[in-house]
DNA sequence: TGTGTCTCTCTTGTATCTATGATGGTGGGA
DNA sequence: TCCCACCATCATAGATACAAGAGAGACACA
């Protein structure tokens, strides 16, 4: 009854699955950067499958905009937009804020229960955070950020917002890595974050997340003109 | 080195957007209903081509949110989630207030020319509110809201702006018909909308846009629930 | 030497074919 | 009567075959 595209692996990944995770690892990682050209017949014979889920993969990858696929020409990778950075934090701020002013509408038992599943994720990310292990704690922010979308029931939400995590990363792994030095600093904001929610105090949310953003955009800005 | 994607038709458009435009102009004018299950084969046939182009096309409406996909099943047409009216207008809301703050970061000259180009979105909506053409205001409607986003300049908002729009078409399609002696109230408030704007008065324009997606909200639940 | 054209190759777009999983109905047994 | 196993059917997943468009580069000619 469920379906196979849903990241749960017990079964051995459809060939198009296969062939969607390699393609985007090679995007969002970086090792292939925005401009450069890529065939389906390349990819199929890397990832030893034939053009059909292929071609399936390219389909979802543009839908995602890290692909653009130019008819009977090829599929280049979409470079990171000069502004996108901005663009992605802005609409970043404003779903994660909508969130928090949804999550205010729940009872006090339910909030709480909200607040403890997202404590949690805070407790994952400092492992990672104290290790410097920036792969690692990028995943662990994603998934405390999206925590909280996904916390309000907004299900186009946090769908959308999903998406945004993958152009995230792919600047992350370019940016995060120069300042692992801030991972824990990171992790100090985020529990003021779920503090504010746990208070029940929307501008003190906003506020911290708008400087929480900020200070990763200044990094990442930052990083890209050193 | 255009797309045929695009929408501008002067190529004999390809077998893949044929099935994907009949497929999404199925769903979203409701005659394909929430739940209802289709085959590759039959719009296949239907369309007069082969399963592939129809497959690519559910593909495309999969990414959309319009269909979900069974492995080795079907297909079957997502439903109107019973909250997503509620979501979307939610969303809108922020996404459209995000981009006039952004907006307004403009010298007056450039805001000055976004004004006027807004301006003229409106007078396309005249007619067919005074016509009581629902379908033509609906997409009028579509156009100023998206044009708003599309000025700030945020790729990205824009791109998942318009996204919403298919359900909102699906949903207006329902929702907007039994009132359309609302069409010219509405064009009204857009009119209200757009001199904020003009005014650089943020605040009058979110809570202007909030009662008028209020309002719309409340149309919608009214003509689900008579 | 510069330019226009022509072809050759690469890549996609579409069709078709095969394999396999899912489902629902049927019939036998408890 | 009810339940379970089996099988026919159907739909997709993937592979392969084929056609056609777009570009790069060779080549002829001015």
């Amino acid at each position: 009854m469920e379906d196979t595209r849903d990241g749960s692996e017990r079964a051995p990944l459809a060939a198009a699955d296969r062939a969607y995770e390699f393609t985007r690892e090679l995007i969002v990682s970086g090792r292939l950067s925005g401009g450069e050209l890529i065939s389906e017949g390349e990819i199929a014979e890397r990832v030893g499958v034939s053009r059909t889920p292929v071609r399936e993969a390219f389909l979802r990858l543009q839908a995602e905009e890290l692909l653009r696929l130019f008819p009977k020409r090829g599929a280049v990778v979409v470079p990171l937009a000069p502004g996108e950075g901005e663009d992605v934090l802005e609409i970043r701020e404003a779903i994660e804020c909508l969130a928090v002013r949804r999550l205010l509408r729940l009872d006090d038992d339910d909030l709480a229960r909200v607040v403890e599943r997202l404590r949690e994720t805070l407790r994952a990310q400092s492992g990672p955070a104290r290790r410097l292990d920036t792969p690692a704690f990028a995943r662990a922010d994603q998934a405390f950020h999206l925590a909280i979308v996904a916390a309000s029931g907004n299900a186009l939400a946090e769908r959308f917002y999903g998406s945004l995590g993958d152009r995230q990363l792919r600047m992350a792994a370019q940016a995060l890595h120069p300042r692992p030095e801030r991972l824990e600093v990171l992790v100090h904001e985020h529990g003021a974050l779920v503090d504010a929610i746990a208070q029940r105090d929307v501008a003190r949310f906003e506020e911290a997340l708008r400087a929480h953003l900020d200070a990763t955009h200044r990094a990442l800005a930052a990083a890209r003109r050193p």
